[in-house]
DNA sequence: ATTAATTTTTAGACAAAACTAAAAATATAT
DNA sequence: ATATATTTTTAGTTTTGTCTAAAAATTAAT
C-alpha cells in the first residue's frame, strides 16, 4: 500500500468511528484536504483492492480487510506517539505531525517491538485507545464535558480534536489527562460553562468543553 | 527533498567517499538498481537544486549543501539503526532495511533527541560513524583484514558490506565488532587467509578477509 | 587515425496522484 | 412536480519518477 492509500484509509476509518452510515467523498476530501474529484479516483482504486465497498454517488464504507489494515495504521500512529513522549520527552501537542510521518514505516515485527518496548500501553499521549496486533480495541468509557451535568464530576480521559492550538490552550489552563473537572454552572445563552479545577473555578466555552472528554466518578 | 531524491544524496555521498574522483552515471545506476536514464533525470534535478555540480558526460560531485544534507541522511540512518539494536532488540542483520525507511523522516527534533536518547552515539551497529548535528564525522582508524600481515592482531571494528547474509556468515563464526582476529597464514594461490579467534583457527576467503575492517593493537 | 566498444544523454511513453473545468446524479426547496 | 442547489463523477492536464529505444559523446583498441 502507497502512503497516499493508507492515508485515505486511515481517514474513512476515523469517518466511520463517528458516523456509521457509508461515508461521502466531500467528507474525506475535507479531510484529506484535497479535492472531491481526486478522492473519487483514489476510491476506485481502494475499491479495486478491495479495501472498501464503493458505489458510485453512494458513498464508501471499509471492507474487513480494509478495517483491518486502518486499525494497524492507528495503532503505529498511537503507539510512535507514545514513543515521542514517553521516551523523548516531546510534549503532546508537538507528536501528531510527526507520527503522521512514521505511521507509514512498514515492518510489522517493528512495531510489535516497539509495542513491548513501551510496555504494551492501552492509550496514545491524547487518550486515544491503541489496537492490539489482532486489531482489538480496548473500550474506553468517555463522555465529552459538554454533557456533563452541572455539579457532577468527571477526570479527563481524552481530546476530540488534538490540534496543536487546542493542546496548548489546555496547558495554559492546566488541564491535562487525569485533571478532575467540575461543572458549577452551565449559561444557556451561549453554552458556556464554569468548571472547577484543583479549586480554581475557570470559564471555558462550548467549543472547549465540546473538545473535552471526561469519565464519571 | 523526496525520498528519490534523499536516496540518491546518500548514494553520491558514500560513492564520493570511496571514490575520490567525480561520480560517474553508470556507477550510481549501478547502486539505485535503476536505468541510467533515470539517472541522468535526478542529476538534473539535483544539479537545479545546487545539491550536485554536474556537467554533461562529466559526472557529479557534491556541493557543500549537497554534502551537508547527505550527511543528515546518514546521520538518520546511522542513528535508527542504534535504537533498533540498543532499544528494540534488533539484531545487527535486521536494521538496514528499516532504517532504510525511517532515515527519510524529517523532524531535525526528532532525530536530535533520539541522539540524545540513545547518548550521542559515535558508531552505527556496523561500526560505521555517525555524523553529529553539524555534519562532523568522528575519524574512525581502520583496515581491511585482507591487509593485515601475518602475526598481526586486530579487533574488529567494522564491515564494509552489511548485507543480512554476510553478517550472518560473522553470527556464525562468532565475529562480531570488539572480536580480536590474529593472521596466522596467508594462502598465496587463492589469498585466503588462516585466522585465530579466541583460540580457534578458522580458513577464511579473501572476500570475508576484504569486507572486515580491523583495528591493529 | 580510424574503428569499435562503452557510457551517457535525449526523446518519447507510462503509472501514480494530484488538479481544473464541465457533465451527470442526487438532494432540497418551492 | 419542477426548478435550484449540492454533490459526485468524468475528461483532460500536470508533475514526479520511472522505463525503452535510439542518438550522441567518450574511451579503448587496432
Ligand atoms: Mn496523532
Ligand atoms: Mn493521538
Ligand atoms: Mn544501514
Ligand atoms: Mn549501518
Amino acid at each position: 500500500m502507497t502512503y497516499s492509500e493508507e492515508n485515505y484509509l486511515k481517514i474513512i476509518y476515523h469517518l466511520s468511528v463517528v458516523s456509521k452510515a457509508d461515508i461521502s467523498t466531500n467528507a474525506i476530501a475535507h479531510e484529506m484536504q484535497t479535492k472531491a474529484s481526486s478522492v473519487t479516483d483514489m476510491l476506485k482504486k481502494l475499491a479495486e483492492k478491495e479495501l472498501v465497498s464503493y458505489q458510485k454517488y453512494q458513498g464508501v464504507s471499509l471492507t474487513q480487510k480494509g478495517f483491518f489494515a486502518a486499525k494497524m495504521i492507528v495503532r503505529k500512529h498511537r503507539l510512535w506517539e507514545v514513543f515521542l513522549v514517553e521516551k523523548l520527552n516531546f510534549t503532546w501537542d508537538e507528536v501528531h505531525e510527526i507520527a503522521e510521518e512514521l505511521e507509514h514505516i512498514q515492518s510489522d515485527k517493528l512495531i510489535n517491538k516497539l509495542d513491548e518496548f513501551l510496555d504494551f500501553p492501552s492509550k496514545d499521549p491524547h487518550g486515544d485507545p491503541i489496537p492490539d496486533r489482532n486489531g482489538n480495541l480496548p473500550k474506553v468509557e468517555k463522555q465529552l464535558l459538554s454533557e456533563l451535568a452541572i455539579n457532577k464530576t468527571g477526570i479527563c480521559v481524552g481530546v476530540k480534536d488534538s490540534s496543536t492550538s487546542f493542546l496548548q490552550y489546555l496547558d495554559k489552563q492546566k488541564i491535562a489527562l487525569g485533571t478532575q473537572i467540575k461543572v458549577i454552572e452551565k449559561e444557556s445563552f451561549d453554552n458556556s460553562l464554569t468548571i472547577e479545577i484543583n479549586g480554581n473555578k475557570l470559564l471555558i466555552t462550548n467549543k472547549i468543553a465540546g473538545n473535552l472528554f471526561v469519565k464519571t466518578i
